[in-house]
DNA sequence: CAGACCGAGTGTAACGATTCACGCCCCCGG
DNA sequence: CCGGGGGCGTGAATCGTTACACTCGGTCTG
């Protein structure tokens, strides 16, 4: 029993069905039909097999076993940012919706970076994916577009799709921004500041419009109304570096900020309390996402709400089912939610 | 220009190195060296190549292309929960290790449940990753060896490794343990809550070692000072229930509270909160990770910083490196630290 | 009793890319 | 003019699995 390796000493190389047919003494077909179709094999002639199987420890090689019948029972998916909550909740979503079909996600997170997204897709593709669920950024659309050309189902998450064929889950980020820029504005502010990220990204682009959308209604000239503050990177740094800017500018600071997503709003009121900025009195803070943490906060922090879970959950679920139905392509849109907290209560 | 796919019009199957060869009027040999040696082949004859393949949009098939050549630039990794940051802040610096090496995070999450986790690992196997990282969870290790021993390179993320040359990367839990109860009782409390997951993590069993310890070495009895709350759940909802029964049971209620992670603590406090328990005064709070929201929560939590970022990246390093080298197993031991904030400090 | 049928198992041709031992051609030096 | 390389390419063998057409006893049916 001094063994430090189980099973038999293996002699460099992962055993195949042949090794197994050769020690239980039947075919590589009978191997094969134990492995994939147990019922049409005698009982007797399933033990022998399995026996050898244990015996020699052997593991299906997948690459062969796809490359002969094709199937791979998988689905890619790429994120944004896997270290914000708001993408690993719809993972989480994801997951959970492909575990019912015995599905396996493989995540990947591009870090908006459209060279990674790229080098990720092609690998999902070289793969023979199922399927694949990308939030895209900038130029990935293509891509995109190009896979499912060949074959590979695509279903569009957080982003709502440009062609009518094209699956998509959404959330109305326009309104979104303006749901947002409402509440402020009812607040009695007058002057916003946006911490934004880059308009590439359809999610800031869209929130932007929802600003701008709502600043005109009531009659606002943004160049007076609205100061925007571009974000570096759409983490807590970014958000306290870019928080820091605006106290820094010149010209009348805003009395409010909409940060384009929780994590950075985390990061803003960071650097507002460590400059000694009272939130919601000096400076109004209003999130995007409601995740986890939001309400929190030292201060509880006012967020526009999206159904994270769902949406993931929704996105492979319809994934799964255009493929075993040949279902119509929908594209499914949630409605933004305003969640009121104390950041953004000045009563 | 009506064409709703790009490309040319598919037939139905995806095209191989033949039909690239045929329409470049090549061997498929060539086509093989243009994609893997391109020095090798005459600029011209690259050009040709390189045009079918565009014409074809051809991708290349990763299964055929592993099948034959064994070697598959993928890495493993099974996490407990990827929505707890702590796992997410980790998966972050393996990927970034990777891909210093052009190698892929294939990222799944157990949920805690060795089923699952099993199916994971297997399917990682089955499709010949290079090396698997994994936080184990009860029994996985066994499997985990199992496939060591078939040739694949393990790396323990997140726990000590039971064999010496078994590669690990972990932070001593019993000593995290031991500090946050030092301090607790530092701070002059003598009855403690110790809201726990299971017993059969490794890193609950480990930091409840650490808080025994302790009290033994200060003379305390856990009969009387200590009060164990069994999670149901290590998320947050999970936390803000066990709170509830802990304030909820009987006799002497303790005065301070240690979670055993932060995603907890965070529900835990949202149970003080709603119930109107004051934190630290009429309860303090220690929890463990010290995630990015840990400082800016109401009351900014205590808690055990764990070097996150630097053990996933110090994991797929070692992977990487012992591939490569055959370097010899390390075992990596980070120390934890403890971050004091107001959640746990009565003056 | 012939023929159909059945369950159980066999053997082999794919699948698509890579590899490798060889050809072929052309140029160069002796 | 011949031998010898080098540079470019060729094409068949191969990886491990699955699908499929097939064999082989034996039992049922009319």
């Amino acid at each position: 029993m001094t063994a430090t390796q189980p099973g038999p000493v293996r002699n460099g190389k992962r055993p195949s069905v042949t090794d197994v047919a050769r020690l239980a003494g039947v075919s590589v077909g009978t191997v094969s039909n134990v492995l994939n179709r147990p019922a049409n094999v005698a009982p007797s002639t399933r033990a022998k097999v399995e026996a050898a199987i244990k015996e020699l420890s052997f593991v299906r090689n997948a690459s062969a076993r796809q490359l002969r019948s094709g199937e791979l029972n998988t689905v890619g998916a790429v994120v944004l940012d896997i270290a914000n909550p708001f993408f690993t909740e719809m993972a989480r979503g994801i997951e959970d919706r492909l575990a019912q079909d015995e599905y396996t996600l493989m995540l990947c997170s591009s870090d908006e970076n459209p060279e990674r997204e790229g080098r990720y897709l092609r690998l999902f593709e070289e793969h023979g994916v199922r399927g694949v669920i990308a939030t895209p950024s900038e130029g990935s659309l293509d891509t995109l577009l190009a896979m499912r050309g060949r074959g590979i189902d695509v279903v569009l998450l957080d982003h709502t799709s440009p062609l009518p064929d094209l699956p998509s889950v959404a959330v109305d980020d326009v309104g979104g921004g303006a749901l947002a820029t409402e509440h402020l504005l009812a607040q009695g502010h007058t002057r916003l500041a946006f911490l934004n990220g880059p308009l590439t990204l359809r999610q800031c682009a869209d929130r932007r419009e929802g600003v701008l959308q709502t600043l005109a209604a009531h009659g606002l000239d943004p160049a007076e109304a609205l100061v925007e503050i571009p974000l570096e990177a759409l983490n807590a740094d970014g958000g306290d570096e870019g928080m820091r800017r605006l106290l820094a500018s010149a010209g009348p600071v805003p009395s409010a900020a909409f940060c384009v997503n929780d994590v950075t709003a985390l990061g803003a009121l960071r650097a507002l309390r460590d400059l000694g900025v009272s939130v919601p009195g000096e400076m109004a803070v209003v999130g995007y996402d409601d995740v986890m943490f939001a309400n929190m906060l030292a201060t509880p922090l006012t967020s526009v709400r999206q159904p994270m879970y769902k949406m993931g959950w929704t996105a492979a679920d319809m994934l799964l089912r255009r493929g075993a139905e040949g279902a119509a392509a929908e594209q499914v849109e949630f409605e933004p939610e305003l969640v009121v907290r104390a950041s953004s209560i000045s009563g």
